[in-house]
DNA sequence: CCGCAGTTGGAGAGCGCTCCCTCAAACTTC
DNA sequence: GAAGTTTGAGGGAGCGCTCTCCAACTGCGG
């Protein structure tokens, strides 16, 4: 039917403040406002009646109205340099997103995402996250030693690290215990009685890297086994280094009968380079991995790996900011979190994945 | 030296405000805000006095005070439902925020991660995003026909969709062209003397399900095959309903020659299967599979795979948003960005990576 | 039936900013 | 040189909320 040309216009529902809230409630703003800030002097018939015409209205507080007068913003700041969303293999970044927002999201806590894709982003992130923007910090896999956590820690905004800090500070962090991983990686490698073992080492300006390889170094010796730099080849965490890393080993020491790569993403770029060395895995050669990613379960044979409990980091991360908004004092506390080996076929182990 | 046990405490430097700017400048509140909003109206003296001041003090606006009077927020609401970051293989989503987040921080503008987690969370957030915390919102992949986005719609929130929603609506998209990645990888399977040639299809209740599947029939009318439902196998994209759908087409044709299947995880499943019953790929089945993940490159054979431009889909919803937050309105309009086949040794063409 | 805790509700200031309005000063124009 | 016109700068209101007083109201013992 014809109505003139009128369209029904979106119902741009004027959004309700307290004000109308209270009005409908038949109370004073300031009441209104103790229901929702959970004050405690409030009769029960005035919560109700204050409740119900949120509900009716569908109220949601103003957060800018909020954030002016109390100085929170309920919001927290993730920040992730732009390089490291891709550095981990596989589902690194979703993971530690869902375990963080876990926790978050229980609390009302809103999360803002920081991506610095350039120097003059830098500059300006620490701008916004001292100006109160956010009431506290997460930061992931810093490059070497970002002065930026530090320098917010010291203006007095709670950071918490993900990964620990090259440098040794006051700073709070949760790690996964890289060093433990990779050592029960290469002890298990020692079990099943290979000898020459060699190491595919992640970046070492990184803790993740620098660890992984103490890890390697600690079971090589406690092992009684010998080994020196030679058996040492750095990567970079990605599949094209892993393949030129493990000919770079294989050139030097013909005879390796086992390596462990940093990174599963390595490891699959070493399985390619055995394979066209007619190295059989893991008969003559047996090969181990890390993060045990989705790719580990892809390669032929389906890669050994450590396992990182990464949605725990991201919750536990989480937990550590919490504490350090309400206790005010983000003093350095440290969380290391236990990994685990994962044994399938590439090692040799008779696993079966 | 002793210093009476007094440590130097945490420099707050209390947050100076515009008003503190403007004193320093030897200017009027509202000639400082004039320097900060890129009003026109101040004459060039003025101006660098208020940008020395701004520098000086480390001066950065209050966001909250600045929304509580504009009304707008200057973020953006990214809903990632809790589910889809772990549907996609790899990296998808790293990706797509990067993408995102290229375009929005240059516009100065944050992004909000919001990951419901709960039914409770789906209704607060409703009430989040329309109580005007945000400007615009983002959606990606949403489970069959997700309400949400029409309401925000029709109360006058642009939102941006990333895949096409299942309901044709008067919503703005942006999705690639799954329908033509499928059908190349097919013509491609065709183009090499493949004849019988089955699909393990994703969920038929998702877009990206629907049209591959869609785009592996054309592929198989145009090239005159023929091809039933026993032909197609539905998979969950994930590695272990790629191994069984591979399992059951191999049950039901023996003689397969070629198999598409709708994501790399899910030809990995499908890889391990054929292995375990001695088939060679490329030479007795050539297989390809869809978003050309890192795992493509670490399977043995590797996967031929469509690959989807996922950081410019990413960017392309963000300007989009952008647009629609200009016009004020967000008229649907859809924009289909193209794959690409890209062929490694899987797919039995000599390809090499 | 009065006074005094104890409790609940209201008035009002003010958080930091933008923007309307006014006004002063500098330029035109006849 | 007077009147009009432009341009830059300041005063002040007010965005929606919280929170500190302070008033009012309850119930109790005396």
């Amino acid at each position: 039917m014809y109505n003139g040309g009128v369209r029904a216009l979106p119902q741009m529902s004027p959004i309700p403040t307290l004000e109308e809230v209270a009005k409908l409630a038949g109370v004073s703003r300031a009441t209104a406002s103790r229901v929702f800030t959970a004050s405690p002097r409030v009769s029960p018939r005035a919560r109700r009646a204050v409740e119900r015409a949120a509900v009716k209205l569908r109220y949601v507080p103003n957060r800018a109205a909020r954030t002016l007068v109390t100085g929170r913003t309920d919001s927290i700041g993730l920040v992730i340099p732009e390089p490291t969303a891709f550095l981990f293999g596989d589902p690194f970044f979703p993971r530690l997103v869902r375990g963080i927002s876990e926790v978050l999201s229980r609390q009302l806590l809103q999360l803002v995402l920081l991506i610095p894709q350039s120097a003059e982003d830098e500059t300006r992130l620490e701008g916004y996250l001292s100006a109160g923007h956010v009431d506290g910090v997460l930061m992931v896999s810093l490059h070497g030693n970002d002065p930026l956590p530090e320098r917010l820690h010291r203006r007095g905004t709670p950071v918490v690290l993900g990964g620990r800090p090259s440098a040794n500070g006051p700073l709070t962090y949760v790690d996964v215990d890289n060093v433990g991983g990779a050592r029960m990686a290469v002890e298990h490698l020692i079990a099943g009685r290979h000898r020459r073992i060699a190491t595919v080492t992640g970046p070492l300006d990184m803790g993740a890297g620098i660890d992984r390889l103490q890890g390697y170094r600690d079971a090589i010796r406690n092992g009684g086994l010998q080994s020196d730099g030679s058996f040492e080849q750095a990567g970079d965490f990605g599949q094209a280094s892993g393949a030129a890393a493990m000919q770079a080993l294989l050139d030097r020491h013909p005879d390796l009968d086992a390596v462990f790569c940093a990174s599963d993403v390595m490891a699959a770029g070493a399985l390619e380079v055995l394979r066209r060395h007619r190295r059989r895995v893991p008969q003559d050669i047996a090969v181990i991995g890390f993060d045990d990613s989705t790719i580990a379960t892809s390669t032929d044979p389906a890669l050994s790996s450590v396992r990182q409990p990464i949605e725990e980091m991201g919750r536990e991360m989480a937990r550590l900011l919490l504490a350090a908004l309400d206790s005010g004092s983000s003093g350095g506390k440290q969380v290391i979190l236990a990994t685990e080996l994962v044994v399938r076929a590439s090692s040799g182990h008779g696993g079966r994945e």
